[in-house]
DNA sequence: AATAGGCAAACGAACGTTCGTTTGCCTAAC
DNA sequence: GTTAGGCAAACGAACGTTCGTTTGCCTATT
């Protein structure tokens, strides 16, 4: 028998694969078992609920994009070198997992209330990490003096988001 | 008596309002009526079925971005002039239509193959009209002569349709 | 001016289907 | 030999949609 048993994480994967594809509400439990070889009712041995695997894709997310600015922030160098390091780690984690990076901006707003509002304040967190290096830079003379901080980051992550809608069949 | 009969535009309306929120597959027939004060029954007198108000509502967004993008093609004056209609005429569309505009791009991948080809199109038509008005700047001197112009019109676009997501609640 | 007919809008119940989830059994892996 | 993973069947709820009927307005006839 070629059957191989699947694991939590393999759920997981496959949850951010499709709800990435087509969004938390257009995927039942029956195609993600699919997507598996699986029944639907036999992903209830790996996970309790259907919103519980939404939650655990969309905190992965957070905690990739989280990582990559803790580490962009303590890089050593010039606050240019540690915006450099923000936008290629943001890309990074982008293309290596497009799906749960899909899932994280599209279908966060889904989640009840209390892990919704958790992943607006890791957002939150996650701009001012850009918006406190454009200000160093700004001060240190990485950068123009007429650069406003807090436009800056809002144009650099609109087009760093828009990596995602790029990733969509038909760009 | 208080009630008011509702027509077939004050259904597409609601409808916009609704997918804008909670996505096409998060919103029943049932809480759309119950936005407009029926019975989700009572939708069928104004319309054939659930994907025809998705198909509505997204191919009134491509109208109206289709109609900004061509009144600000042919504006008198520069190309600067023409660039800074197309931009003024995006955020003009996305701020007086936000539901229209925010279905328009989260929602339009829910459609059908044929539908969701024809918004592929339109989106592609539009981002056309950016890159040949940054040509047309480039060649004039409008604009600097190192700017590529489907590069920088993916930049602009990215920004444009990022205000989209700033237009949900918690920003 | 009164009234009857027609019609679109809305209701309320029910259709068949799909949803997320639970249960009990079987079997392959430890 | 125990156990965890998967199956098959079933649950109640919700889904989109259809049905027959009622409601209230408009208009044409009286």
């Amino acid at each position: 028998m070629v059957s191989i048993r699947k694991t939590h994480s393999d759920v997981v994967d496959a949850a951010g694969r499709l709800f990435a594809e087509r969004g938390y509400h257009g995927t039942s439990m029956r195609a993600l078992g699919k997507e598996l070889g699986l029944l639907g009712s036999s992903l209830y041995s790996h996970v309790d609920s259907k919103q519980d695997l939404l939650v655990e894709v969309v905190e992965e997310g957070a905690r990739l994009f989280e990582t990559s600015a803790e580490d962009a922030r303590t890089t050593q160098g010039t606050a240019r070198d540690r915006l450099a390091a923000l936008v290629t780690g943001h890309v990074t984690v982008v293309l290596d997992h497009v799906d749960v990076a899909r899932t994280f901006l599209n279908e966060a707003r889904m989640l009840d209330a209390e892990h919704r509002d958790r992943v607006l304040d890791a957002r939150d967190h996650y701009e001012r990490v850009f918006r406190s290096v454009l200000a160093d830079g700004v001060r240190d003379g990485s950068f123009r003096s007429d650069i406003d901080p807090k436009t800056a980051s809002i144009y650099i992550l609109s087009v760093l988001n828009a990596l995602e809608r790029m990733t969509r069949p038909g760009h």
